[in-house]
DNA sequence: GTCTATAGACGGATAGAC
DNA sequence: GTCTATCCGTCTATAGAC
């Protein structure tokens, strides 16, 4: 409670907030390349630069480490998506259609491992861990009904509105399996599906 | 050698055959609902009625059993899309490929469990198996290039072709992820993603 | 063909020293 | 905060009986 105790408690908890975000990080990473599964928590650590227990002071178990991972998979994209179609009011809904599924690929594609993580591992992850990210996955499936909903216009059913965009983010999310950033350009995708939507009446 | 030893032989052969359809075809299961690396031989096994070493009568290891498993999900959707365009020559450019897609939507969804094995387990599965797996995903690739590039015409590029060909399988293998026969219909998303691609000059 | 039994390696998780 | 040491379970795969 002294005044000099705190400087050396805050090193503490940002040393600590340290390791936690690089533990994450090389989780996201491990996730991504070799799945849940095959992530041990012994690699994991020497990746890190720690032993196995050591990560159970961060993380109370491996599926909360992944849930976090792949919560923040979620967010990530979603902040993306949300922060540029803000900006973008004076566009028309099928502009801002295209413009979020840019966002989507590129935070996908160049910047998140989390967020590949999160979409390669879903299906094989223990049923707590996709309990527990029921609400941001609802969360992001309604910002894109909404973009896919204003771009349909107003005698969209929602079963329209659904099944595009499964379509659509079907079709980005498989990117993962074959896009190379050496071979392939997003801008250049991006604008091949576009030509696949057409312009509302 | 002689005539009375056939039967018995024969008998062997039939029984030994039909325990590895079994095994095959629980494997294909296992691996769609939870994984390669989550699919324990033990469990298996015991879904077969058999005890795990028993397994290596058939089958020399994990791998070689899915690779032999997601070799056969490949076949079957090609089998089934290439069998109904030959029927089907008289259609036009458009209405194979979206024929095409019906076929590949319906083995995908109702009928093979080793189909959407092979799909979910790919990105997870030993490196190994990933390179028995080349020549017969690149054959069912060019199959889906020919159906693709027919429907483009003359002009399109390969890189058109491709990034048309990645678009559509992403979106249908997808699907794996949300169909539910109880909720949606093949056709129904057939006709909606059929939809977005125009007739072409 | 299938069994039992087990080798040998590796997994997640915990306790307590430092 | 991280380490060492370890518990205990599970895994693939093999050997040999039947």
């Amino acid at each position: 409670m002294s005044e000099e105790a705190k400087p050396s408690r805050q090193r503490s908890k940002a040393k600590a907030a340290e390791a936690r975000r690089e533990i994450l990080g090389v989780a996201a990473r491990m996730m991504r390349e070799i799945g849940y599964a095959d992530m041990s928590l012994r690699d994991l650590a020497a990746e890190v630069g720690m032993k196995a227990g050591s990560l159970y002071y961060h993380f109370p178990s491996k599926e909360a480490l992944a849930s976090e991972v792949m919560r923040l998979g979620v967010e990530m994209v979603e902040d993306a998506v949300k922060g540029e179609l803000e900006q973008s009011s004076h566009l028309s809904a099928r502009e801002r259609l295209i413009l979020a599924m840019r966002i989507h690929l590129k935070t996908l594609l160049s910047e998140s491992d989390f967020s590949s993580a999160h979409i390669r591992c879903y299906p094989f992850v223990p049923d707590t861990v996709r309990e527990e990210l029921k609400a941001v996955r609802r969360a992001y499936n309604s910002v894109w009904n909404d973009i896919i909903g204003a771009y349909l216009g107003a005698a969209a059913t929602p079963v329209q509105i659904r099944h595009l965009r499964y379509t659509l983010l079907g079709a980005m999310n498989w990117s993962l399996e074959w896009f190379n950033s050496d071979r392939d350009d997003v801008d250049t995708y991006v604008a091949s599906i576009a030509g696949l939507l057409p312009e509302q009446e």
